[in-house]
DNA sequence: ACTCGGAATGGCGGAAACGTCAAGTTATCC
DNA sequence: GGATAACTTGACGTTTCCGCCATTCCGAGT
């Protein structure tokens, strides 16, 4: 079962971009600034991250805490690809959003079939 | 002194982010499933966000974690709710994806304008 | 003046994460 | 077998966040 607990995707996650890096748990410790029995608790045991060693790990590693969190699932900021709309998304409400969606999958699908013809 | 410290700066976004989108404390703790005073105390006090709350918080919102924690300047929209606009709009020429950045941009600009009633 | 909605603030007990340390794995070397 | 490295796990006392509740403050409207 591929299912991952909400709670999980963020130990794995960690323990990912931690291997990835080619790091050990004591050399991400040390760049996030704390012990590396943390780092451990946090891959292995129940324990989640405060505020604070959120943003240190995340910054460590390199990763958005969207990523680590389980909110994303690119481990970079991509954002910046289109500046303003993307902007403009986060003011949304929700009933807008959707308006937004439909409409730029209309588009998406009007663009479909005019490279068809 | 306009200098932001690091733990302050979720202050200020957590709070813009809920009047960007018209809400009162209590009505943002509703959505994220919180009591009203913990979202004061998040504004104002001294209080930081747990691992569960921070996320309740971005979603609620609708923003980033990163951008709540002052690790990106833009507050880009979760990829779990845009998830499909985001695939459309790698589908759009140019033309279309100005029509999508105006059509966004409107509705952004007519929520700010309720908002400030 | 008074009310009322929105917000700030502080105290409380409980739960959870903190850092630290010690004692275990487990695997891989010589 | 012994040694070492990477990691896991559990315990401890401490710190911090939790939810809850009550109080206070402020501004806007009647």
């Amino acid at each position: 079962m591929p299912e991952a607990q909400a709670t999980d995707i963020f130990k794995e996650r960690l323990k990912d971009a931690r291997k990835l890096r080619g790091l050990n748990q004591a050399e991400l410790a040390a760049k996030a600034g704390l012990p590396a029995a943390s780092v451990s608790h946090f891959e292995s045991g129940p324990r989640k991250p405060s505020f604070d060693n959120l943003k240190a790990l995340a910054s460590a590693l390199n990763v958005t805490t969207d990523y680590l969190l389980g909110r994303s699932d690119t481990p970079e900021a991509s954002a910046e690809t289109v500046g303003r709309l993307h902007r403009d998304l986060s003011k949304l409400t929700e009933e807008d959003l959707k308006l937004a969606t439909d409409f730029v999958g209309l588009l998406a699908k009007q663009r479909g079939a005019k490279a068809s013809e």
